[in-house]
DNA sequence: AGAGTTTTGTTATGGTATAACAATTAAAAC
DNA sequence: GTTTTAATTGTTATACCATAACAAAACTCT
């Protein structure tokens, strides 16, 4: 249940076409139109092989020719994250392609500090706890963010060659 | 294991006065300075019953005749994070007191939609489990952002009244 | 085609955060 | 106790993130 773009084996125009095929799907499904902008917006995100920025987004779709205002593209990312299209990462205030848009899902991230890349997982014990842990306390849970911040194994291996050779 | 401001029956005089108490002492033992804005800045938060945002607190150093450009409260807040004096709350863009700052802890929060109260919680269980998780895609944890966003039971009680009335 | 709704264009502004360098203050070394 | 060094603060400028408000265009439904 893990899906990692930084993976070099990983077939990310597969997951792109898939993601694609998945939103076309969905939108249809619940009548939600999937304009221009909004599905060049998520192909965008989703080519993009970390978090990418509101900004950095609005500038590839202006090079484009879309509209390069702002409300351009917070309205294309408010549309995806309502269908549950992409993520945003809130500790980087950027903004990820969901791999299982398809089922209800919380993301769960694992951001590394020196790449920035990100993993996304899905714990069902861990929300489960949650849940239970919140309405202990009266709290009815409605969405949560769950961000794990640390070194992948890539960059661990990269500090420890370079710590050896000091 | 919960720290919550919000409530009436607590004595917040007495947990501002405990926290600065307790930042003394942390900042003398690992020589930092806590100097006078910085010192002030902590206060400051502790006095909101909810996170403060930066700008906020920018604004009410001001008042007070502290520097009133940006840099003066970052700096203050980088200080205080990295002493483990406050945490912030990513989804808000804002920053709390943090009540157990002698212990090693991760700052999990119950974020209250409605009212913008927060809960802190700590919750072993569930922070060995992440660990577990990260370790298991070779990640080695150091920190970690668990937001829970929902409604607290007062505003579910407001709910549910303001509901039957309509 | 016309009425209503959704989406997009456009201008302006508000909120969050940092870079870069100068001045000052505190601490350490002598 | 003065010099040297390091840490902190002052100051200006700027970059980045996000939304308000209203006009225009495009789509949907009948």
């Amino acid at each position: 249940m893990i899906h990692d773009n930084s993976q070099s084996h990983h077939n990310h125009n597969q997951c792109i076409k898939t993601a694609l095929a998945t939103a076309e799907t969905l939108c249809t499904e619940q009548g939600q139109r999937l304009t221009k902008v909004r599905r060049r917006a998520l192909e965008l995100i989703w080519e993009s092989h970390r978090p990418l920025g509101a900004y950095q987004l609005l500038a590839k779709l202006a090079e484009e020719g879309f509209n390069s205002a702002p409300p351009t593209v917070y309205r294309a990312l408010d549309f995806l994250l309502n269908a549950g299209l992409i993520h945003k990462v809130e500790s980087m205030n950027a903004y990820l392609g969901c791999a299982h848009a398809d089922k209800a899902h919380k993301g769960y991230f694992l951001i590394c500090d020196q790449c920035h890349n990100v993993m996304e997982f899905d714990y069902q014990d861990i929300h489960a706890s949650l849940i239970e842990k919140a309405a202990q306390q009266g709290f009815e849970l409605r969405s949560e963010t769950i961000e794990l911040i640390g070194l992948c194994a890539s960059c661990q291996s990269a500090a420890a060659s370079a710590g050896a050779s000091a």
